[in-house]
DNA sequence: CCTTGCGATGAATCCATAT
DNA sequence: GATATGGATTCATCGCAAG
């Protein structure tokens, strides 16, 4: 089987996955942030937060949404521990995060035992514009190894920014990720290897993976999202994943 | 006279501009990074660090980049204390940093008073592709504001992404920004404003200003850049930059 | 098939009001 | 007084229908 889903919470379900198993943690934790105070991030929910108020769309909620700053980071650095230890030697993580976490991944991805190699930058061009300000317009992929860089085992040249809009028709969760953007990330992973993501949501990373030709490796915690990604993943094996979140490139 | 230039130190000459006098600080100071090892950052020189050996430019070197990790923080916080002394209330920071720096920038905007307000990209489309990695092809700029924001004295809706590579022909400094960059950025000062930048290098800032009409107060260590700097700030105001710069845009 | 126009929306941000 | 919640703001971009 090309791909698994396990269904449950993260740090639980990576401490069943064996060492030195995977090639690339490929992830997007939710990122705990949004509102000024501490009450307005952790007391919200994410589509409270993240959604437009005149959205007419009802798209569910994602849970991991009401941790404080410090435990953010403590949190994140146990599952990038845990990522680490399941990855081989010279594998590879990409972390998304926004503008406000960046440091506090860079601080827990290197606390982890990783060698933080950079960051590259998704630009969405449909973002909201602020009167007086720079429009926040990027998110981040913060990455690095498991020790040195293996650049002769997958040969690949990356790009350091990626531009593509949330997908829009057909979209199933609030912070989906466009297809062609994870297609291209994937590639860090060698063909036939072994893609991981602790949060999976609606599956936009195990189905770059198999359509890539990498295996999957996923966890989420929402029953909810979990069977969109089991029936997403399914289809992907057949190159048919039209029917549940409609054409993605 | 609508700009002023200070020869020296930053710290030194920041410390003669009176209290609430700038609107905005708009600056790129070195970034100290390159190189893995503390020796490797601290032993080489600018143009050793940033400019391919094979590079057929000859380009002067620049002072200041001999700080390890700890003391580059320190010192870019008390830089930063000292621009928020001299800034308006809602005046605005605009801090150029690489990805290594990072996280040490907004810990030092913060620690010196600012509010952080976000992460602009600037992304350069000519860089170095890199064999099993994801291309380093942007810098940051970190922005924030001393207190809140003023969206009505200055109501402008800047991007969060500028995209421009960095001059070729003319080219007198090694970490030169490009001048359409910069025009677009110092809109976050009000017409007729004044931005300041402690680190002028050859003064791409201070022309951008005058040219969108923005009073500028810069200082510069190297008296090599400062004279040039000089230069060009005196032919932006006749609108003749082409002379020493060669045409920018 | 290409062009034009209309409508919807964003991992935002802030403030007024309610508890 | 501190915290929680709802709603208004804002425009580049993109899907979609009409011409």
């Amino acid at each position: 089987m090309p791909y698994t889903l396990h269904r449950g919470d993260a740090l639980t379900a990576l401490a069943g996955i064996p060492d030195n198993s995977v090639d690339a943690v490929i992830t997007d934790p939710p990122y705990n942030s949004g509102g000024r105070t501490s009450s307005e991030r952790t007391g919200r929910s994410a589509r409270a937060k993240y959604t437009s108020a005149d959205a007419e769309h009802d798209l569910a909620n994602f849970p991991g949404e009401n941790r404080d700053q410090r435990s953010y980071g403590f949190w994140l650095t146990l599952l990038l521990t845990e990522s680490y230890r399941a990855t081989v030697e010279s594998g590879t993580a990409l972390v998304f995060t926004d503008w406000r976490q960046l440091p506090t991944t860079t601080d827990a991805m290197q606390a982890a035992g990783w060698t933080w190699r950079g960051i590259a930058s998704w630009h969405k061009p449909v973002s909201r514009p602020q009167k007086g300000r720079l429009k926040q317009s990027c998110e981040y992929i913060v990455w690095g190894t498991k020790g040195p860089v293996d650049a002769n085992r997958n040969p690949v040249y990356l790009p350091g920014l990626y531009t593509a809009s949330q997908p829009r028709k057909g979209r199933v969760h609030i912070t989906q990720k466009p297809v062609e953007v994870m297609q291209e990330l994937v590639k860090i992973c060698p063909p036939g290897g072994t893609v991981l993501d602790p949060f999976t949501g609606s599956g936009t990373t195990g189905v770059a993976a198999l359509r890539e030709g990498r295996q999957f490796i996923g966890v989420e915690l929402s029953a909810h999202y979990a069977d969109i990604a089991e029936a997403r993943l399914h289809n992907a094996l057949t190159q048919d994943d039209f029917e549940l979140a409609g054409p993605e490139e």
